[in-house]
DNA sequence: CCCGCGATTGGGAGCGCTCCCAAAACCTCG
DNA sequence: CGAGGTTTTGGGAGCGCTCCCAATCGCGGG
């Protein structure tokens, strides 16, 4: 592996010129350019990152933070195709990504290192938890940050998001434009912030049209299969006429529940979904459902946080991004007109 | 953020001393020891990586790559948890993990970008496809790598892997003892190791009994579910008594065919997979499949390659981690005795 | 033909740490 | 009490790059 110096002295100019021809910048002429990068490729040379951040004060890597304690959660396809939307997101960029899975009893250990190791130039968090240190602690640091999922009470900080109340509404409301009247909720976590917009959405619709709740109707989820099997089990003595499970994951449980009850979905039990993930399209029957644009969260993230690094100003950014309600079958049809 | 040097003047000692204090070099007397750290941790001081790695030439930060030029295997769970047992072995062992998805179209550059840039101290390679350009870059690099899953041609490299030939051949025999004489395949993509070695186990088995291969029963897929539903629809004309699927996101969609086309499992068809992702153990019915140690994988990748690269040796780390059969419903009862 | 100015280029001074070697301090024991 | 050894400690010399400022080059106009 070459070194810059060596580079200069092959093609035959400072240490500078080179500098400045494998940074691109504009001060240096024509031919003493070509000169250098035919040697640069020709040995193949790549600047050494270590020494560059040292220099430079920052490395072109983003640290994508998952704090999810529940592993069983990181089974969750969202997680996957976050990932993937914050990994091409950085590779179109030319920027690394650091990775940290946070688990619980690391996690303390691990905020400082995130924060002050100087590995990174900022970090996108998917948060989710309510009560979560790492956002407090990224406050004081001065690194730059993007959440994934707006922060339930801190709320002058960079976020993405999708309007999850008004998401969950729009689904719930179609349930009663169908003329579905008993219609229960499987909420997710209410520690989590999604979880609880999802339910507030619920309220909202039902309010709206001037139904009174009914507590017997909503049972609390974790976002998981297994937990949307489980909640789905508790429904099944109040006998709702449809459910707003508020992940798709717990929709694939409820369904399988309502399987094994033998009910029949949606002549029995009507039910809805939340995010979209690939199996919503295939299940049985297909779930009707809020498709969220993981995938475009991470990216939009990551393209957020790159201009706040390279850009640097003091205006915050609260960025929704549309969700788009999809029809299948499992939420029946018309039962009115 | 405090520097080395202003902790060596504020607790009055020099540069060196701290540098061995944070370091746990033995060779410091345990006065100085705790004067030092007491001012460390006041300060709460963290080394700068970057400083670090140009003056020791380590980053302690892995490198985990999937060239997955498929996104849509990307969804599959096996990934997840296999980025899961990385992240976790690597955050036991205090190191960070960069995490690369190789897009298709950046793949090259990439590769160079990971090799050369030095940003890594190892990488761990999720590799799948038979002509991947990746291993043989690394080869000629000096990195430390492990690869995930063994490399079709080229055998002198370190690799974690599970014995894919016989474990196929294990649940294939478990289908023959069970009575089926008929058994279909639907297999992986030829071009991943994997899948040529689970069809060369579903092989194995049955010319081990003295069955003559039908090529018929034989569909080649591509390890997603919508490819294991229409290569089941593509068996359904064939009739076959028994399916082995060759992992079990296919497993799923070879299901929902037969679920469709109104045959029962495994009363009409019986169906077995490999993987064992947790989904199948919820399928109805629940699928009788090989555990895979997905998790494993990567943490005893991890683990290998750091004590390849803390304990540089010559020798050769073939690891095969066991499998184990796991039984439910959905390959049927005895039907012999 | 010389001055002045913009476009290029060169080189010094670090960035914050590790590593090595030598100096200092401390023991042990004859 | 001092030699000789063993700990500890200190400081210089980088690691490979960027950044800044000064030096050089080239060229048009007076």
């Amino acid at each position: 592996m070459p070194t810059l110096e060596e580079i200069a002295k092959l093609s035959g100019v400072s240490r500078s010129t080179v500098s400045r021809v494998i940074n691109n910048d504009p001060h240096v002429s024509d031919p003493t350019y070509k000169k250098v990068m035919a040697v640069v490729r020709e040995f193949n040379y790549q600047p050494n990152i270590a020494a560059r951040s040292l220099a430079s004060g920052h490395t072109r890597v983003l640290g994508l933070v998952i704090p999810t304690g529940v592993s069983k959660l990181f089974t969750d396809p969202y997680f996957q195709i976050l990932i993937q939307g914050v990994s091409s997101a950085c590779n179109a960029h030319d920027y690394s990504v650091m990775l940290w899975l946070a688990e619980p009893e690391y996690e303390r250990r691990m905020i400082k290192k995130i924060l002050n190791n100087g590995l990174v130039d900022g970090v996108v968090v998917s948060s989710m938890v309510v009560d979560d240190v790492i956002v407090e602690a990224l406050v004081e640091s001065e690194l730059p940050f993007m959440l994934i999922g707006r922060h339930p009470t801190v709320t002058d900080v960079n976020y993405v998001d999708v309007d999850n109340v008004a998401s969950a509404k729009e689904i719930v409301t179609h349930l009663l434009r169908l003329g579905y009247t008993r219609v229960a909720t499987i909420t997710g976590p209410l520690n989590a912030i999604s979880g609880v917009d999802r339910y507030e959405g619920y309220i909202e619709a039902l309010s709206s049209r001037g139904i009174k709740i009914d507590t017997g109707l909503i049972v609390e989820g974790d976002f998981s299969e297994e937990g949307g099997y489980y909640a789905m089990r508790r429904l099944l003595s109040q006998s709702p006429q449809a459910v707003f499970v508020a992940s798709d994951p717990m929709a694939m449980g409820a369904m399988r529940a309502l399987h094994e009850a033998g009910l029949s979905i949606p002549e029995d039990v009507a039910l809805v979904g939340f995010d979209d993930i690939p199996a919503s399209a295939r299940s049985n029957p297909p779930l009707t459902t809020i498709r969220q644009p993981v995938h475009m969260l991470g990216s939009v993230a990551v393209k957020t946080l790159i201009d706040l690094i390279e850009h640097p100003v003091a205006d915050l950014h609260h960025i929704i991004l549309p969700t788009q309600l999809v029809i299948r079958e499992s939420c029946g049809v018309d039962l009115i007109s």
